[in-house]
DNA sequence: AAAAAAT
């Protein structure tokens, strides 16, 4: 208890921390190695972490400074659970249960239970997959296709058979083939990368290494052979997290490197052995920059969430890495990519960055709706407060599983957490005033159920994924329906139910619409205030959206459409603004739209 | 109004 307040304190508590800078553990670093339980145990290899590698199996142990003060007694050692690649063979670590138990998790996890995810409700998910060849979807999750310690690492995961996304990836990759999907989070897509990437890579080795240049090899650069791209620290922390588990035992050892952490501590993890990065564009651009890093040797380069990186502006920092730097050319690696969206942008981009690729479009996880629950609720803006209190009280929610509350502005994050919190409600909040480690700080209070509310400005919106989100309140609703879309699509995920509330007043009146609609669409109850707000609402804005695809809205693979190949910027489609238009993302349209239509009502989204 | 990213 006293834990739980002290930790609150610290976030609520606006001193800038009493917590120093240099008490700052990473999200990914802590209950991992760096803390005194990793510390070097001095039995394997060399100062590589003891990642043996063949050709450097001579002359090296002495090399790094023979254990003990190793990294300047900074307690690290070998990387614990890592195994070795020895004379053209895979050999995998012995198994740690310890570790295991650390990075798997137990049975008392919030988070273990509900794994148990409703995997049925996958294969309702439509995909469609086009291209050349595209080859046969796997069924389960079996070796061949997959290696077999990958397997067992699948299974310590709880992962009983592949989601729609993994089906076709996993045959995709092994089939050399590059791949360019529409999906979200909460598809399994990390799993998607993840799974056949490293399992390519757990067969066939480290990259050959050019014996003379072998001294200074990795000495004072990582040359990682799978580099993965995503736009926020948060996402980059979650894959990174997946990585350690899928490539536990194996020869591979995983990396992280995003902005607002010491880049000093990255640099020297990375010394210790990088085959897998995952990094955001601007601190690897500047490791790049500083030569800590070379992906002369990348055989796989993932790009997740694309459509974002672009609306963030990463495009240039994007091409630059990709080739501008030291990459190999698209015809000598693998490409995977992955968008909610897309917009011509990521079209131009696919087009550089991708060779022959299958186009796999996957429809959103309960698209129909069906395992969340939507409730409307008519709320003026000063009765909010007390109605919420309400609900709190009177669901098993906040025993349950975890609530997630947004709201339109920062202040009103911290006003209402502090005011939860004065009511005994154990609330958090996160938000862009926070500094970095306050939000991985209420991220990792709020998915550890010690704290199980969550306030939250749009920041939480897209992309987190936060299992066991049972309650989704939207206290402000958003402007943009699909922004409520996201917002609701926090809970419900991997086909578990949820409960989404949304406060309606004749504020909101600009979205009322299209909630209608969205309703109806989802076959979920309309109330009749809701009804009756929107008839009042008739000037303006009508029909909200023009062609909201519905559950059918399938990105669509623009090479069968006559328009291909996409010019840069203006010309024949229009310019529409910020970019973020995006032809056949609905099949409502039917096929590509023509030169002159400007849509600009069409929705940046599909869902 | 809010958000994101290298310092």
């Amino acid at each position: 208890m006293s834990e739980l307040e002290d930790s609150m304190n610290n976030l609520n508590v606006n001193e800038g921390g009493r917590q120093s800078k240099s008490n700052y553990v990473p999200p990914h670093r802590r209950n991992g190695q760096g803390s005194s339980a990793f510390a070097n145990n001095g039995s394997r290899g060399g100062g590589f972490g003891g990642r043996g590698r063949d050709n450097f199996s001579a002359g090296r142990g002495g090399g790094r400074g023979n254990g003990m003060n190793f990294r300047g007694g900074r307690g690290r050692g070998p990387t614990r659970g890592q195994g070795r690649w020895v004379q053209g063979k895979h050999v995998p670590a012995p198994k740690d249960e310890e570790l295991e138990l650390k990075m798997f998790g137990t049975p008392e996890d919030p988070s273990f239970q509900s794994s148990g995810l409703n995997f049925d409700n996958y294969d309702d998910i439509p995909v469609e997959a086009t291209g050349e060849d595209v080859p046969e979807p796997i069924t389960q999750f079996t070796s061949p296709p997959l290696d077999e310690l990958l397997l067992e690492n699948i299974k310590l995961s709880r992962f009983t058979k592949p989601t729609p996304v993994q089906k076709y990836s996993v045959p995709i990759v092994s089939n050399h083939r590059d791949l360019m999907a529409c999906a979200q989070t909460g598809s399994g897509k990390t799993g998607g990368f993840l799974f056949p990437v490293l399992s390519e890579c757990f067969q066939t080795g480290p990259a050959p290494i050019e014996v003379e240049s072998e001294t200074v090899f990795r000495k004072h650069r990582a040359y990682p052979t799978i580099l993965v791209m995503a736009p926020t620290r948060e996402l980059v922390s979650q894959i990174y997290d997946e990585a350690k588990k899928f490539a536990y035992r194996s020869w591979m050892r995983p990396c992280v490197v995003y902005g607002g952490a010491n880049i000093r501590d990255q640099m020297e993890d990375l010394i210790l052995g990088c085959d897998l990065l995952v990094a955001t564009p601007g601190r690897l651009s500047d490791l790049l920059e500083r030569g800590k890093i070379s992906l002369a040797k990348i055989k796989y380069l993932i790009l997740d969430e694309a459509d974002r990186m672009l609306d963030m502006g990463f495009e240039p920092q994007i091409r630059h890495i990709v080739q501008g730097c030291d990459m190999p050319s698209v015809n000598e690696r693998h490409t995977l990519m992955f968008s909610a969206t897309f917009p011509r942008d990521i079209q131009l981009l696919a087009k550089d960055f991708l060779k022959d690729y299958i186009f796999l479009s996957v429809g959103r996880v309960g698209s129909t709706s069906e395992n969340i629950t939507q409730r409307v609720l008519s709320v003026e803006d000063d009765e909010k407060k007390s109605v919420l209190l309400d609900i709190l009280s009177s669901t098993d929610d906040v025993k349950e599983g975890l609530t997630l509350i947004f709201v339109e502005t920062k202040r009103m994050a911290d006003t209402l957490s502090h005011f939860l919190v004065t009511r005994n409600f154990p609330a958090t909040s996160i938000h862009g005033d926070r500094t970095q480690q306050e939000r991985e700080h209420a991220l990792h209070l709020f998915k550890s159920g010690a704290a199980p509310i969550l306030v939250a400005t749009a920041v939480a919106a897209r992309g987190l994924d936060i299992p066991n989100v049972t309650h989704v309140v939207n206290y402000d609703l958003p402007a943009d329906i699909d922004d409520y879309v996201h917002r609701i699509g926090r809970t419900g995920r991997a086909g578990n139910v949820g409960i989404a509330t949304a406060f309606v007043n004749r504020g909101n009146k600009n979205l009322i619409k299209g909630l209608i609609e969205l309703l109806t669409e989802a076959n979920q109850e309309v109330p009749q205030f809701l009804s009756a707000l929107s008839r009042e609402a008739t000037v303006g804005r009508g029909g909200s959206r023009g062609g909201r695809g519905g559950r059918n809205a399938y990105g669509k693979d623009f090479r069968r459409s006559s328009n291909y190949p996409p010019q840069p910027s203006s010309q024949a489609y229009g310019r529409t603004n910020g970019g973020s238009n995006y032809f056949g993302g609905s099949n409502f349209y039917g096929s590509a739209p023509s030169s002159n239509t400007t849509h600009q009502s069409s929705g940046s989204d599909w869902w």
